[in-house]
DNA sequence: CAGTGGTCTAGACCACAGG
DNA sequence: CTGTGGTCTAGACCACTGG
């Protein structure tokens, strides 16, 4: 069998998913060294290594040092999601985008926001509620909490006319954050902002946003009946 | 201001994100070149290229070539999902997993299956209906169609034992697919299988699978009232 | 056309963990 | 202790694309 050459890092990445995929190798297997690969496929180790590392990064591979290479047994799918500002996420679509704030103050958060916010007892925090709307129709309601001893200069702004999620993004570093989806049926108040029955089932997404160890904002998003969050893998 | 040395892409790494953090660098900002980097941090341009590439790969630098590195102006949140088999999900909750198949027959699907699927009309797939449970209650109804022409192993096999979830995993290979997630209201079979009222929220689970160019599986999941799916970024 | 990122190479040393 | 992956280096060539 003349093997062809695999001078490039993908190209050696794809002859090694092709082998995975015929079952050449299979699951719980152990694959030859970076060494031996980069011998067969006539090119260096550095090349086996990226490919073999980036497929390590998507869970099909099981990469320890000494043990060597195997392919995963149980190869949990990962899908990358994309999160835009709600502008963009409309605007994407063609459609035009609208933000209006509904109430802007400074309160006691529940508990419930002061313990996922790591936050003391009794601490004030800004409270927004919006509304974002697609060519003039409902799409989401917002209900935010934000730290303002994390961003002190939030409280000379009034998001009246940019909304918070883009504010934060353009004056708030932030390190990461942890988000969670679910269903939910409408509170009053969200059924009457979005205009649909109390029952409706509405998709949710909570978000909580980081800066090092200061939370930085937590949101709660509902959607409109409809709305679908869609990705490939 | 002394420099320290930066030796390893992950230090690079981490000083590009402080002076991005910090607004030395900001959004629209092209920063130095690789090369230059590579002077000032004393290490080889290889390094800068790994620290680079890996913070692009995350969507906070924009990089072209002749074009230059620029710090993203709205860097959309970019979050890894994990989509374990169910199984496995609910054993990692310490959670007893039960798993059994309500209907199993070879039908003509509706339109919407076959054309997502970019499937024949009039082809006959197999279908499964299938709920699974955690410590005995009801956690997910599955409903899901088979392309027996690129699964025909699927045909002698029996799924009442074995999920199709698992089996399809174990035993068919894939290269990508589409999942999308929404809120729905329970559908009659749903309410009763998932023992939840008619007009439940309930959070859905779309997913598509294939392999090149032929669809695998279409799966719809319900997920019992209170799921939540949950990552961190 | 020329500047920038993208990649490859050959060799080296290191870190970790299996036996 | 030794084998394996993880990384760094210095240099080179290539590919794309902005001007």
């Amino acid at each position: 069998m003349s093997t062809p050459s695999f001078r490039n890092w993908q190209s050696v990445q794809d002859e090694v998913l092709r082998r995975i995929n015929t079952r050449e190798w299979t699951p719980g297997d152990l694959i030859p060294t970076e060494a031996e690969l980069a011998v067969e496929f006539g090119c260096a180790r550095a090349t086996v290594n990226r490919a073999l590392r980036e497929i390590a990064k998507t869970g099909i591979l099981d990469r320890k040092r000494k043990a060597g290479t195997r392919v995963a047994r149980n190869p949990a799918t990962k899908a990358t999601l994309n999160i835009p500002i709600i502008r963009q996420e409309i605007e994407d679509k063609g459609q035009k985008y609208n933000y209006s704030l509904l109430n802007r103050s400074i309160e006691t958060p529940p508990p419930n926001i002061t313990t996922s916010m790591q936050i003391p007892v009794g601490s004030k925090l800004l409270h927004l509620i919006a509304l974002h709307t697609a060519d003039d129709r409902p799409f989401a309601y917002e209900d935010r909490w934000i730290n303002l001893d994390a961003v002190p200069s939030a409280k000379n702004t009034s998001f009246e006319t940019v909304s918070a999620n883009e504010w934060l993004l353009m004056n708030i570093p932030y390190t990461g954050g942890e988000i969670s989806f679910c269903a939910t049926t409408a509170t009053e108040p969200e059924a009457i902002a979005l205009d649909c029955p109390f029952d409706s089932a509405l998709f949710l997404t909570d978000r909580l946003t980081w800066n090092g160890a200061d939370a930085i904002t937590k949101l709660r998003l509902v959607f409109a009946p409809g709305y679908q969050l869609r990705t490939s893998f």
